[in-house]
Order: C-alpha cells, then structure tokens, then sequence
DNA sequence: CACCTAACGTAATCATTCT
DNA sequence: AGAATGATTACGTTAGGTG
C-alpha cells in the first residue's frame, strides 16, 4: 500500500502512561469530554487518547461492550436528573462545500495520504488533521461498499438470464 | 530476533443533519 | 421517514523501540 509516512510514534512517559492506566482502570469508554479533559491533563492530542484506549481495550481482552439502547423515556418524575442528557460524542463536524471539494480533490489524487498530506490538508482547509483522517476513512469505506452492490446487482442480472457455473 | 504497543486499516454501527 | 455522512467501536495488520 502507500500507506508511507505514518505520524511519528509518541511515546508517553511513565506520568501519562499512569493517569492513563487509571483512567481507563475506571471507565474503558471514555465519552468526548473526558477525552478531552485527559488530553489536557497529560498535554496529548486528543486523538492519540482515543488511539490509546482503542488499542489497550482490544489488548486486554476486554469482555465488556457498550450496551445498545439505554432506554431514557421512563418518567419525568426526575426533573432535575438528566439535565445534561444526550451521549458524549465530539459534535459532528459539517464541511463547508469548498472545503469537501478540496477533500474530494486530494481522495482522488491519493486515497490514502500519510500524516504530512493529512496535515497538509487539514491546514488548508482549516479542520483538525483527525477529522481528515476519519473523512478518508469514512470516503475509501463507502467507496467500497458502493463498488460491491455494483458488482452485486450486475451479479443478479446475470443471474436472471443464464445462470452456469 | 521477540515482544510490546502506537498507528492505521476495514467493517459495522451509532447518531446527526438534511431533504 | 429515509438518505447522507460524520463519529465511534471491534478487530486485524504494520511498524517503531527495546531487551
């Protein structure tokens, strides 16, 4: 692949690595603000928090997955409980038409560009390299998908005429 | 070299926004 | 309500640092 040019690794320092470890000790899923709050607290990227808690939960076998439904319709009879409601998740970013043209642009030149084209891009554009990488992410998998029902329903009307093999 | 693990890939899914 | 698409997850692979 040309897949070159990865972010150098970081290596955390036995500090981070500890307020991680605890972290993580009490809650493998972080929401968006906790996130946050430790990558200020250990001066990280917030997407290399994420990384971390990405890999240690597949690392150690964790057992535990997030439940679906949560089920909040209930009562009303505790006004004053859920005053803050919704999931914790970074606020979806929306792109502006120039700046998916741009992204459009540079996927077509190269589906999979390494950290300094990332950043590169993630400059011009005004957006942080992680939302870059995750628009990639998300353009090369809905790429595909689209390619297979192509091939599915060309597959299908084959089928309709004369199906051999 | 072997081992650990950050970085990164896909696939599936959740969630928000828009029509 | 459903289509688009951004965000998050599980899980697998690639590659950098160290004993």
């Amino acid at each position: 692949m040309v897949t070159k040019g990865r972010r150098s690794r970081t290596s955390f320092t036995e500090e981070q690595l500890e307020i991680l470890v605890q972290a993580f000790s009490q809650n493998p899923y972080p929401g968006y603000t906790a996130k946050q709050r430790l990558a200020v607290e250990i001066n990280a990227e917030e997407s290399r928090i994420q990384i971390w808690f990405q890999n240690r939960r597949a690392r150690h076998g964790f057992l535990k997955r997030p439940k679906k439904k949560l089920d909040p319709s209930k009562d009303h009879a505790s006004p004053k409980e859920k005053i803050q409601g919704k999931q914790d998740r970074r606020c979806r970013t929306s792109y502006t038409s120039s700046q998916l043209q741009t992204l459009k642009n540079a996927f077509t030149e190269n589906p999979y560009p390494g950290i300094d084209s990332r950043e590169q891009l993630a400059e011009k554009i005004g957006v942080p390299e992680s939302r870059v990488q995750i628009w990639f992410q998300n353009r090369r998998s809905r790429l595909r998908i689209q390619r297979k029902r192509g091939l599915e329903g060309a597959l299908d009307r084959r089928q309709n005429q004369g199906q051999d093999l």
